[in-house]
DNA sequence: ACTCAACTTGTTAGCGCTCACGGAACACTG
DNA sequence: CAGTGTTCCGTGAGCGCTAACAAGTTGAGT
């Protein structure tokens, strides 16, 4: 079968014209079928998909983007880590993004510091993106989008929630805070220890205010934060210091991996958890049943997170680009730690 | 000012042309410059740099695909999961490709058969994708991708290392299991007991082969397998059963997740580690240092797997296509559980 | 039959870039 | 000064698609 009759172009995809020489149609029309428009007669729709199936056919995305001006991608900025939060953001965004029909290009940043962050969000603006989407859980982050340009739709996730006129989308870090917080008071502790993540996240500072309010309105005292990373070394190092002061009998760690870090501290020092002190932990990883013991955790939906980003992104570049917030409330998950 | 005194056109992104004008040279200057040919005088290089400054203009990449008919657009083909090893690979990749220029766009499909590969791959061709990078692990994901067209560079990552005919990197998981199961034997146990991961999967099947030579060569018996999938649930449960068994001492765990289910399972039981049964991980998750006790574990190089992908598809895009195997060797990670 | 409104299709002109030329300017030989 | 490179820069065509218009076709209503 000879496809190239007409033409002595060797090996090239074939384009839309070819596909209408076969169908004997023009390339327009062709168009008309890919592109679902109502007034194709159904005889001559089902000629162009015999020959677009025959010729092994496929839009060229590129040609299409230039000529509409705009793409079907949406960027997404993300720092370059393997915390379970972000991941499990990214991973449930980009699935939801392809059942859209868009295309997620992701381009990671070492540190969300300014010009990352901006070199990030340029380097999108260039491929014309649809829409952004940026993971800015710090406030350097956040800082640097509010000089990038609004021509395109542009929602940060995670970012800081006193924000205002921008999109955004978080889960409610302080109600879950409350209702770890919430729950040690309510088992009976005096009050409730808090080893924190990093100062300059907003998810740390929203888990460490609603944890502080919780204990001021309860008119318990406030203990001192124990300060750390989100990484379980440092949750082992505050565990540390909190198994060998006698009063300390509940801890809230602002993640599962410091709580991780904790128990296995407590259990060092020979503090029984949850017999002499009570954890809870932050974010409900996967394998958080299976600590020992088995943590009581809050869990933030990302699936949620996640289909709200792409909904507000979504609406944007339908053109109502409105400056909302949406926030999302976690649960809490109580095992055994607790 | 006024940059569109000869056009009326309102406000579109500013294009080649609009700088050509400004700088006074012709649009093919300005693609000159932008591409770094060396033909041109430093002085009119000055002029349209300060011009492309002055107008905020950015290259279309769309346009430019177009017109040479390739892109700079690596898609990659990954599962959706948040399994440690598939995750870090792929962030590890995805910073190893910007840095060299090229847009990472992920597909994430939920199931890894045959059909939603396919779709997958199908989708990056479409997009005129440079290059390809399939995550493949399992039998059906790799099955799948023997029927793809091979005109565009298509690397498999953690694929069948025994098929031919295909660019593939992965880990060494014989190696690292070898490595686990003999540092068991030195350690003096009879034999070495092994919960694998799915069957189907390379990796799982990799390891439990290591683990199998191993035994065989060192002329002990080789126990029964007990099957689980990645997940610390599943680990606890074949912990359960191998604590009731007092002549298990040692156990090999498929992946850290599993380990951390173990661990539990045995410190229920009474049964201590490392006193009385030692185990040892793969994966070497962060917190794997913080486990009860600290996990022993065999550390594969992401970093390492993501670089080696990136220059094989990137020698496969710039011509060589060469069906080149690259296999990275993990090491192991001495810690208290063994 | 004739009119007017659908429906259906084709024609043309770009989108913004690169590639293949060709021509001008400038240097160096002899 | 003609001849020959070499550097520099511009012109025109075309990548494959969509948007806008034009034009042909059908079917109903009168």
């Amino acid at each position: 079968m000879d496809h190239t009759s007409s033409s002595t172009r060797t090996n090239r995809d074939p384009a839309m014209t070819d596909v209408a020489r076969l169908a004997g149609v023009s390339h327009q029309t062709v168009s008309r079928v890919l592109n679902g428009h109502p007034n194709v007669r159904e005889q001559t729709r089902l000629r162009v998909r015999a020959a677009i199936e025959q010729l092994g056919y496929r839009p060229n995305r590129a040609a299409r983007t230039l000529a509409t001006g705009r793409s079907q991608l949406i960027g997404v900025v993300a720092q370059n880590s393997t915390l379970f939060g972000p991941s499990s953001l990214l991973a449930a965004f980009e699935l939801a993004a392809a059942a859209q029909g868009f295309v997620v290009s992701v381009r990671r940043v070492r540190v969300l510091d300014r010009g990352s962050i901006t070199a990030a969000v340029e380097h999108h603006r260039e491929q014309r993106a649809a829409g952004i989407v940026v993971i800015a859980p710090t406030a350097a982050a956040d800082a640097a989008l509010t000089e990038v340009p609004t021509d395109v739709p542009l929602v940060t996730v995670d970012g800081d929630p006193e924000r205002a006129g921008a999109a955004l989308v978080t889960v409610d870090q302080e109600a879950g805070a409350r209702l770890a917080t919430r729950h040690l008071l309510d088992a009976g502790h005096e009050t409730v220890w808090h080893v924190s993540g990093p100062e300059d996240w907003f998810d740390a500072a929203g888990r460490q205010r609603g944890w502080r309010q919780t204990l001021e309105e309860a008119g318990v005292e406030v203990p001192p934060v124990s300060p750390a990373d989100w990484s379980a070394a440092s949750g082992y190092r505050a565990g540390l210091m909190l198994a060998r002061m006698p009063e300390v009998t509940a801890v809230f760690a602002a993640n599962d991996h410091l709580a991780l870090g904790i128990l296995r501290a407590m259990s060092e020092r020979g503090r029984s958890v949850p017999g002499d002190v009570s954890v809870v932990g932050f974010d409900d990883v996967p394998e958080a049943g299976y600590f020992i013991p088995p943590l009581t955790t809050v869990r933030p939906d990302f699936d949620t997170v996640a289909a709200e980003a792409l909904s507000l992104l979504l609406s944007g570049i339908s053109g109502e680009q409105r400056a909302e917030r949406r926030i999302v409330t976690p649960t809490l998950v109580e095992r055994e730690s607790a």
